[in-house]
RNA sequence: GCGAGUGUAGUUCAAUGGUAGAACAUCAGCUUCCCAAGCUGACAGUGCGGGUUCGAUUCCCGUCACUCGCUCCA
């Protein structure tokens, strides 16, 4: 029995919007390639981010800060520290603990430090002193600059691309002559050693984020906070996510990140076997936090001074912060469905159509000559060179046309052009539109701003 | 990383210690072809490495990948 999200997960590697890294070695653990249908949707996601966080607003502007940064920027946010866990395993019931808080849960109820680990009793199933030998896991991809691998070389690959984002808090306030409440947006990739990847896109190690770090004034924090909670909730829901699909999840309070005071975490359901909702994107209230432990451990003060009161203090941050590749995979299966749909032998077929919302569908448009008959051919080539400099348009003259219309329905096209034998008649074409299949009449001149129309925003 | 399971054309499934089959998909051709039609033909596979064996896709070991669970979280 398959899952929608199966059905999904198969689509994607069939059509060519995913495939598994490096497949033709046998793969590597959870790392995936966008192919050339995944790469537009990806970046027509992004583009429709940016627009509503960065461009379309007037108080946030946009960053593209460095992979590597200096390790004492993750020092500084306490990454080293906090993702740096020697971590060891329960031999009998094996489940994972942090060695160091053992020892500490044990000194504090006997009062005094044990001789080691094998005089703690497992706090799962009692067994005691039967531990794997304790290993540091650092949840951040190391790497190491210049030609010799020594500790002086060491940088870590960011793990989040917020920390970017606050380094150059100061010289965006500068040249931009930015106030709170303003914000910073970036998209880019992150990189994080995750113990137990999989579901697909779902969790990889190399992923790409699409973050805002927005900074207010103390106080006017919380206001903010829900602020961007209901925006970003209602950006998935105008790029067509169902929000019967959509939830709120709040982080309990002794859950909360080193950084956080509160947390809010938009979920999706995606339909996993082991859970059915899963995280598209967190929403921080990240405190003075980042910019207070920078002004530390930097000695650069980061405070801002208004200008009109001359209060001088340190801006809280709101941070909405969203898994490009999580969403692609929610709108994947949001936007899927196996329509009936009667064929020519008085049947009903299952019709594959990706509901996509236009901006976001990989292609636009395809043309599709009746046949390959010699007068069809350059006609509809033409057109659809035409169209190709205002939009990603397949051309496609192989087999039935009703075939070609199924194709195109699979992956999410919403509008086929098909050129036929009336057409060198009439100067006209048939369109066809995805999720009704109705057709209309264009004359070809008219095709361009007829799409134009129909297609707002791509 | 640990435990459990899985691994056969692009996909979904067969079969076998002795020449691996099908359907769908794909490609080419025929058909003035508007919703996966039909006909003809073509391409294509036992994840990888080792062992046992006269012979391994099948049995064994290792490895890689995927799924589920622990954990983590965009």
């Amino acid at each position: 029995m398959t899952s929608a999200l199966d059905n999904v997960i198969n689509l994607a590697k069939r059509r060519g919007f995913v495939y598994p890294c490096g497949e033709i070695y046998g793969g590597t653990r959870a790392a995936w390639d966008y192919g050339p249908l995944g790469v537009e949707l990806k970046e027509n996601i992004k583009k429709q981010w940016w627009r509503s966080v960065v461009t379309s607003r007037d108080d946030v502007v946009g960053l593209d800060s460095s992979v590597l940064l200096p390790r004492m920027v993750w020092v500084a946010s306490g990454h080293v520290g906090v993702f740096n866990d020697p971590l060891t395993e329960c031999l009998s019931c094996h489940k994972r603990f942090r060695a160091d808080t053992l020892e500490d849960e044990f000194e504090f109820r006997k009062n005094r430090k044990p001789t080691g680990l094998d005089e703690i009793p497992c706090p799962n199933c009692g067994n005691k002193g039967q531990w794997t030998e304790p290993k540091d896991f650092n949840m951040m991809l190391k790497t190491y600059l210049g030609p010799i691998e020594d500790e002086s070389g060491l940088h870590y690959l960011r793990p989040e691309t917020a920390q970017g984002i606050f380094v150059n808090f100061s010289n965006v306030v500068q040249t931009q002559r930015m106030k709170p409440p303003f914000g910073i947006g970036q998209t880019g990739k992150s990189f994080r050693n995750e113990i137990t990847p999989g579901n697909f896109i779902f969790r990889t190690r190399e992923f790409e984020q699409m973050e805002m770090e927005f900074f207010v004034k103390p106080g006017e924090d919380e206001e903010w906070h829900q602020y961007w909670i209901d925006e970003r909730t209602r950006w998935y829901v105008g790029l067509g996510i169902n929000p019967d699909n959509l939830r709120h999840y709040e982080h309990p309070k002794e859950k909360l990140s080193h950084y956080s005071k509160r947390t809010v975490d938009i979920e999706y359901r995606f339909g996993f076997a082991g859970g059915e909702w899963g995280e598209l994107e967190g929403i921080a209230n990240r405190t003075d936090f980042d910019l207070t432990t920078h002004t530390e451990h930097s000695g650069q003060d980061m405070s801002y001074r208004d200008p009109v009161t001359n209060e001088r203090y340190v801006p809280y941050v709101i941070e909405p912060a969203a898994g490009l590749t999580r969403s692609l995979m929610a709108f994947l299966v949001e936007s899927y469905s196996e329509d009936e749909a009667p064929n020519t032998k008085g049947g009903v077929d299952v019709r594959t159509v990706l509901r996509l919302d236009h901006r976001i569908a990989p292609v636009k448009a395809a043309v599709l000559p009746l046949s390959r008959h010699e007068d069809l051919s350059p006609k509809a080539r033409d057109l659809a060179a035409q169209l190709r400099k205002y939009w990603n348009v397949d051309y496609d003259d192989t087999q039935a046309i009703g075939r070609r219309y199924r194709r195109q329905d699979e992956i999410g096209t919403p509008y086929c052009v098909t050129v036929d034998f009336e057409t060198l008649e009439d100067q006209a074409v048939t369109i066809r539109e995805r999720d009704t299949m109705t057709q209309e009449r264009v004359a070809l001149d008219q095709v361009q701003s007829y799409l134009a129309a129909h297609l707002p925003g791509c």
